[in-house]
DNA sequence: CCCGCACTGTGGTCTGACCACAGTGGTCAG
DNA sequence: CTGACCACTGTGGTCAGACCACAGTGCGGG
């Protein structure tokens, strides 16, 4: 019993209630003053609480009045995962190899597995858009990070068609945490415009296989994909 | 610009300081006090972060003075991964499906990849450690709650073997996240006896399979034990 | 020499206050 | 009656200052 801080009551109430189904996504938290009173801690503890939350990408809140002020429960753990990934890389604790080489495991195992599922309205409008981003890259004078957003927009797409949450949130998060590497390693780059060229090449071609459910082509084509451009980096 | 709260400042400070190396796992964070006055924002700013950091596995804390007092960089990635996870399974935005698939993805792929690491007195320990676990989780009357956290310590070992530090975090985090939902599952089962005398029979074929690199054979016990022991569960 | 205790600085918590913001509802001119 | 306007109210965001528990530090007495 080290210990158990004032805040870990709502955490864990909030959990409960989330399990319980009592509280949904999209559902409203009681005002910081009521949960101050309600758990009969402070509001400076309450705010820590709604601060973690806020940081685990389970809660937003926002300023003002009425419903869509307050503490919103919401779920973009990826978004947070990708910071919480970002903070580990920074301590050197989290070897960037070692994430190119997940993110390398999750998006060939995903594209196998893509191959599996069936044709569905869903599967078509994910593969329209993919095409369309691509399409995007190709403009000409294209700034080299929304050519980036872009490129991570579309992996993540591709990685979505195995129909996965959890491994669809891993690649977001592992490819949204080293977006800024990728930009750095760029930016030392003299022939960006030649290598962007192929990279589209190489998209066009694993977007092909993913099409026409070849998925061992589309895994060999992302394999060659990402090992090639993460050879680009001095990898010091 | 919306509302750039006060505490990222310590966020970004820290992110940086990290990158560059000025601040490294191990060391200690100026006091509350002097952060505060540092960035000219509030004691409570200051924690608000403090918390945001220690929620992400970042910052451990302590009362008290002395060296081992002050907030202390770590980087303990898979306990608040975990940590989020499990909110977010709450939230019910992330299917037990999917984390079993995922978790079984990673695992099979780490064995196929261990097969080919070199062989190294880390890996003879590991293998050492493991069989030792599985040992342990053969005690008769072993409460079933000691035998799942070693069965997760078993198999983030053997994860561990693929040598990557991601993979292994990742697949720490899926297993802390739903050891409780293993629980659950499991305390409904009248058998436990002849399941957990079927999950070591798994277990030690696996571990032999890993141990004479038969990656293949490895991979497919995995497979085949995490499925059946899913299958027991009604998956409500 | 060693034991013990006051001292000091740390994080943990609380109180109470003020601010900016955004809906709400009323008022008043047209 | 209709519309624009504005004070009101409740929300989160921030702050200042205080007190507590805790754990090393170092001085003092035995």
């Amino acid at each position: 019993m080290p210990a158990p801080r004032a805040y870990t009551a709502i955490l864990a109430w909030l959990e409960d209630q989330l399990r319980t189904g009592v509280i949904s996504v999209g559902e409203k938290l009681p005002g910081e003053r009521h949960l101050a009173e309600q758990f009969e801690i402070s509001r400076a503890s309450v705010r820590e609480a709604i601060r973690v939350l806020d940081a685990m990408g389970l809660v937003r809140s926002a300023t003002g009045s009425g419903p869509s002020a307050g503490a919103v429960v919401i779920s973009e753990p990826s978004t947070a995962l990708a910071w919480a990934l970002r903070m580990h890389i920074a301590t050197q604790a989290l070897p960037i190899g070692d994430i190119v080489e997940a993110r390398l495991l999750l998006e060939t195992q995903a594209a196998l597995e893509s191959e599996k599922r069936p044709d569905s309205p869903e599967r078509r409008r994910i593969l329209e858009e993919a095409a369309q981003l691509l399409d995007e890259m190709d403009t000409p004078g294209l700034p080299a990070d929304r050519f980036h957003e872009s490129d991570a927009q579309f992996h993540i797409l591709l990685t979505s068609l195995a129909g996965n949450v959890v491994v669809e949130t891993m690649m977001a998060s592992l490819r949204e945490a080293t977006i800024g590497y990728v930009q750095e390693t760029v930016s030392g780059l003299e022939s960006w415009p030649e290598v962007s060229c192929t990279l589209q090449e190489q998209h066009r071609g694993v977007l092909q296989a993913v099409r026409e459910r070849r998925g061992e082509d589309a895994a060999e084509a992302l394999r060659h994909h990402i090992t090639w451009f993460y050879g680009l980096s001095d990898h010091r």
